[in-house]
DNA sequence: TACACTATCTATAAAGT
DNA sequence: TACTTTATAGATAGTGT
């Protein structure tokens, strides 16, 4: 390439160095592209300067490659939390609604035995209140059973 | 390059097109690996062919540009997922230890109002057996609460 | 930094093996 | 399919502006 022989090795003369990959890299992208055209490939190409500056090519759906990572992994993550967030609702275990449902049945029940039997009012605004550490459970429907890749 | 110009456009003589691919693919790796040498940049380089081969470049840390992306979403998603039904073990709501602490107190209240008042067996079986349907309700804690980035 | 210029080097299209 | 050859198109290092 141009007047005399290139070494493969680092450019230490930083303005070279400079010059040089403002060159290449945008011949590199050019032939990104003719090969992607030609060929019918797809492509994805990125490069960052030293300075950490970006530079990208992608053939159409391609378009996430060109992000920071950390910026890509983050997407991701909101875009997941988001779906968590919606799965959950509509897991709504029968667990949970089958306690509620049995729950008010018996309060209800409870009820009516404390109004036959004259228990003090006291008694049950107790149980409403109670401070609750007891061993938890399991949900009877693990959240693998979800197939999440359905909904992206 | 070569005998003739080239036109920017799909190669559409089969054997030619793959001919192409091939000289153009591992000329643009050379040139990928160049820059990154010569100008100390940081490259990413992957190329599929029509068929869907993958062939790539990439400078040290680029380890996942080469991963093909559905692979890469799967396996975003199965992590993801993982991680789901371990955080959900955590979630541990306090409403539903709290449907379930106060469900076994009514229930036992209940059960001692039975005996006083001489309630059939029956109607406790009822309850416990009890088919249920009513609407659900939300969990008390979003998962968008959970800060799932701290588990990744 | 970004364009020109241009001598020279490199890539590669086409064709042969 | 994969080399080899070879004529030529294309890329670019060095140099100016």
């Amino acid at each position: 390439m141009g007047r005399g022989r290139v070494q493969l090795k680092r450019i230490e003369n930083k303005i070279n160095r400079q010059v040089t990959f403002s060159k290449r890299r945008s011949g590199l992208l050019k032939k990104a592209h003719e090969i992607s055209v030609l060929c019918d490939a797809d492509v994805g190409l990125i490069v960052f300067s030293t300075k950490g500056k970006l530079f990208e090519y992608a053939t159409d759906s391609w378009h996430y490659m060109g992000e920071d990572l950390d910026s890509l992994r983050l997407k991701e993550l909101q875009s997941l939390e988001h779906q968590l967030d919606t799965s959950l609702k509509h897991i709504r275990t029968r667990k949970d609604k089958a306690l509620q449902e049995q729950n008010n049945l018996l309060a209800k029940r409870l009820k009516e035995k404390e109004k036959e039997s004259s228990v003090t009012r006291n008694q049950w605004e107790q149980v409403q209140s109670h401070e609750l550490n007891s061993p938890s459970f399991g949900l009877r429907q693990p959240l693998s059973s979800l197939n999440i890749r359905n909904v992206i």
